[in-house]
DNA sequence: ACGCTATTACTACAACTGTGGTATTGTGGC
DNA sequence: GCCACAATACCACAGTTGTAGTAATAGCGT
């Protein structure tokens, strides 16, 4: 009946979401069409309405026709996604995360310069306690 | 039989994860007094074999007591996901990461700075394709 | 040697996930 | 008007996840 706000997106639910994101506001085929091909269109579909169900897509009536429109920012989603992420993978710690930066070969010299030089600081703040 | 290398970890066991890289080698029920104890001893006794099925977790018998290793550095694990989660979830852009970074109240003034700045630069360099 | 307790082994089970089959039906083209 | 196709609705089914019940067992303490 209602939509169920709490539950997060599943990884492939994700990268459908993704796609309504970028088309704004779309039917199941056009999503499918969108995608990468590799899942059945009913699948897409099953996704996209269990999407729905969680409250993440809105789905407008268009006579017999089903329009797809986000009913969140992806801003707003990415923000709640990232903060459980940091807080229960990395335990709060943004060293991983910079770790992981500093070593990505699309950022600009500076970033990997920063990167490094704040896990560089952080090493030495440890022997000193 | 053997491990299974490729399944990742459920946030779930992440977290009982976590505990075992904190304690090194310990028993069960060491790591069910190191959580929050919000579950049953032998509900954590079931992720530690299922995070061991997945090859995180190797066991050493002693007698008949089972005391569970890290098979895989934690730096080594939060790589792999970190880069998952960029990659998937974010579709390898860092912006919003960076948005998520300079709103973190337990950075310092120089980092929050920088992740504004880049922000900023970012929104720049759209302009001027 | 015996029973209490800690530990493991095996099982259950509902919810969620990923994938697609079946059936029904509205609709546009001819 | 009929039909092929598109879209939806409903169903299935195996694998995963979170949570624990039950059964077997092995030591310890007395």
């Amino acid at each position: 009946m209602h939509e169920d706000l709490k539950r997060p997106l599943s990884r492939t639910e994700w990268t459908i979401m993704q796609i309504c994101w970028r088309l704004g506001r779309a039917t199941a085929r056009q999503v499918h069409e969108a995608s990468d091909r590799r899942r059945d269109y009913r699948t897409v579909k099953t996704l996209l309405d269990r999407i729905a169900a969680k409250g993440f897509l809105r789905i407008e009536k268009l006579g017999r026709l089903s329009l797809f429109v986000p009913a969140v920012t992806r801003q707003h989603a990415l923000s709640e996604v990232i903060t459980d992420f940091v807080d229960d993978v990395l335990e709060r710690s943004v060293a991983p995360l910079y770790l992981h930066l500093a070593e990505r070969d699309d950022l600009s010299p500076e970033e990997v310069a920063f990167f490094r030089r704040q896990l560089e600081t952080e090493e030495e703040e440890e022997d000193e306690p």
